[in-house]
Parts: C-alpha cells; sequence; structure tokens
DNA sequence: GCCTTACCTTAAACTAGTTTAAGATTCTTT
DNA sequence: AAAGAATCTTAAACTAGTTTAAGGTAAGGC
C-alpha cells in the first residue's frame, strides 16, 4: 500500500477516517523521481502540494549570477510546495530538484482545494503541517542574522546529524549561506581543535 | 465597536457569521498598550494570539552580547504570536515590544483551541494568515542570503513605505541585519549619488 | 576504462560590513 | 527648562567571509 506512509503521517495530527483514506487514494498520485530530476522549476506555477515517500529534495533559488541559494531540504515525511506561488498562482522563482532518486505522492491544487472544502480536518492538518513550517524557518532566519557561520554550521549539524550524509558540502554551505570554500576553511579548523 | 476591525479583516477570508461574531466578542480581550509596553517577554509562555487594532510592534531576539534582532514589525491588521512558543508551550526565546501606543486584541490558547475546535472557519482562515506571513519570511530569508545589505534597504523602504515613518533607523537597521552605522553609511552615499 | 563533471581543499588577495570612537541632534523624563 | 537617554552621523581601524586561483579526488556517463 503505497500511500501508507502519507497516512501514517497524518496520525501525528487528525488521523484520517476511510472514506477521507479513499478519497486521498483517488486525489494524489505517486510518481517516482530520478535524481537531479525537477519537480518544480522558476519561472513554472506551483500546481501540487507534494509528500516525500522516500528521498530527498533541495529548494532553491539561481540568483542573476547564477549562484544557488538553498532553502530547504526535504526528506520522508516532508511537504514540499512553493506555497507562495501555489496559492497566487504566480510564476515561482525556485526550484524543487530531487538530490537523490525519490519517491513522492503529489496532490493537485483543485483536489487540495477540495479536500480543504470537504474534510475541514485537512485545513486543520495543512495549518499544524504549515504551523512547524514556519517555525524552523523563523528559527532558520533568527540564526542568519545574529549567528557566525560557523555556529550555524555546528546547529547544522546537530539538527539534521543524518541529512548532512545526504547532502554534499557544497549544498550545506548554501543552506547555511557561505561559501564552499570557507565551510572547508571551518571544518579544516575543527580539526585541528 | 471595537471588534470591528478584527471582524473586519476576516472578511478577506471566509467571513464570520453572527453567532461566531458573538462568541468572538466573548473570547477575546480588548488592551490599551502604553509605547514600549511588552506583550511577552523572553523566558514567558505566549499564551495569547494578538490582534492589532491600532499601533505598531516589533518582536525580537537578544542575543548574547545584548544585541537586539528584529525578526517582524507588525501593524494595524497584523495578527502576532511567537508560534513556537505558544504550541508548544515552552519558553520564549523571543520580546514583543510596543513601538508605539497601541490597541490590541488578545484570544487566550485556550480560546483559540475552543474556535478550532467548534468553528472550523477558523482552521481555515488561520491556516490562511498563515501562510501569507510564511510567504513574507521566506522571502525575507532568500533576502537576507542572496543580497547586499543596500539591496536590502532599498526593499524595505518600497515593500514597507509607511512602516519606514514609524520605525527608527536603529530599528530597521537590526531588521535587514545591519548596524546602524552601515546603514547611516548607506543612506548617505545614496543621498549622494 | 577513459573522459568529463562535480566536489573538496588550500591559500592569498580582497571586500562588505563591523567595531570602536566620538560628536551632534532629537526625544523623553523630571 | 534642564538633564538624561536614545538616536543619528561620520570615520578610521578591523574582520568575517568572499573571490580568485589551482590542484587533487570522487562520482557519473559513455
Amino acid at each position: 500500500m503505497p500511500l501508507s506512509s502519507l497516512i501514517h503521517s497524518f496520525k501525528k495530527y487528525l488521523p484520517l477516517n476511510q472514506e477521507e483514506i479513499e478519497e486521498l487514494e483517488r486525489r494524489s498520485k505517486i510518481r517516482k523521481i530520478k535524481r537531479r530530476q525537477f519537480i518544480l522549476s522558476e519561472g513554472e506555477v506551483c500546481k501540487h502540494y507534494t509528500f516525500v515517500i522516500e528521498g530527498c529534495f533541495k529548494m532553491y533559488k539561481v540568483d542573476e549570477t547564477g549562484k544557488e541559494h538553498n532553502i530547504m531540504f526535504s526528506v520522508e515525511e516532508d511537504w514540499i510546495a512553493d506555497i507562495g506561488s501555489f496559492h497566487d498562482e504566480v510564476p515561482s522563482q525556485l526550484h524543487v530538484e530531487a538530490v537523490e532518486a525519490s519517491t513522492i505522492v503529489q496532490i493537485a491544487k483543485p483536489d487540495l482545494l477540495f479536500f480543504y472544502t470537504n474534510y475541514p480536518k485537512f485545513d486543520r492538518n495543512f495549518r499544524v503541517i504549515l504551523e512547524n513550517q514556519f517555525i524552523e524557518l523563523q528559527n532558520r532566519l533568527l540564526q542568519t542574522i545574529s549567528t557566525t557561520a560557523e555556529e550555524r554550521y555546528n546547529s547544522f549539524v546537530s539538527d539534521f546529524p543524518h541529512l548532512q550524509h545526504r547532502l554534499s558540502n557544497t549544498q550545506i554551505a548554501s543552506y547555511i549561506g557561505i561559501t564552499p570554500e570557507f565551510l572547508s576553511r571551518i571544518r579544516s579548523q575543527q580539526l585541528r581543535k
């Protein structure tokens, strides 16, 4: 039963009943995604909410100089969407790309609106999911404006011990907002201590 | 009718019916807040969702060196909460302080949970409110890791033209993540162009 | 297996932004 | 009105982090 991890994940919030589960099965789509495959590209409107069953994604913006700025990594049981593009139906500035071969469940916007309208439980569940994402993002911002690069790297390593092994150092550097060279320097200085 | 701006603001989402309005009147509290008065201090648990009827607030963290890092300003029709502290009932790391004399409506956590449970419309409305806040926060983070201080200042001025006159330059500097001295430098350089 | 691409490391030169310092101005409190 | 506090400005000295450069290693593709 491929949706089981998605259904199971809702148990943390308001669990789904049989009818809701069946509707979810009808209105969602499972996809296999190759490494480096995009599920959203800059300039496209984000049309789906995506749940990660297996695998890892990075969400990033490319600036005018071509530099990649990673703002989020998503792994098993995470939800992915460019919320601004999804709701306002405007072209996204962001890319979402698979860091490794992955399996996802996608709910298209009309279907998600159907759930919100007909099953208020989904409003609740997605509000809570969003709150958790908001808390993380807010902590991230706080760190970015108030801590040194080394502190941010240490936080990353202790907050996401398993994620570290799935990402390149270049991606991690981009996430904490520094260059790969500087991350190398920090890491070698720490080895010398 | 002091709750009118709050009730009116819900018209952007799902408007409230008479019963919901009455329940809101029963379960919310209007407060007058003096300039520099705190509605949340570090170490306290955030127990309310706060709606600004009139006035302006800053939400900030004080780091170990005593430096203030502003992460959000809130004005009329904005909602304020330290969401992490509110939901997990853990002491907040943040302060929320009035930048000017203000009037607010507060909903205590048990009352908000009552609304969520009995009026699913509130789940919807607060999910949408949170989405808007999330979008703003995400854009803020993106900017912080990918643009220069001057670009961030220019964005602030064009995004929040009216806010600029209600805040000191020191607060704005703290919000965009630079020192007041550097902001002064940027501003005088711009005057020379 | 070979070639290409991506990643990682190291270091010197550089710079966007900070710290230190201090004077001037504005605002608040008594 | 005077005193104190907060804010703003300016500038020199400083530094956390970047850019430029290049070599080595690992991974991916054909």
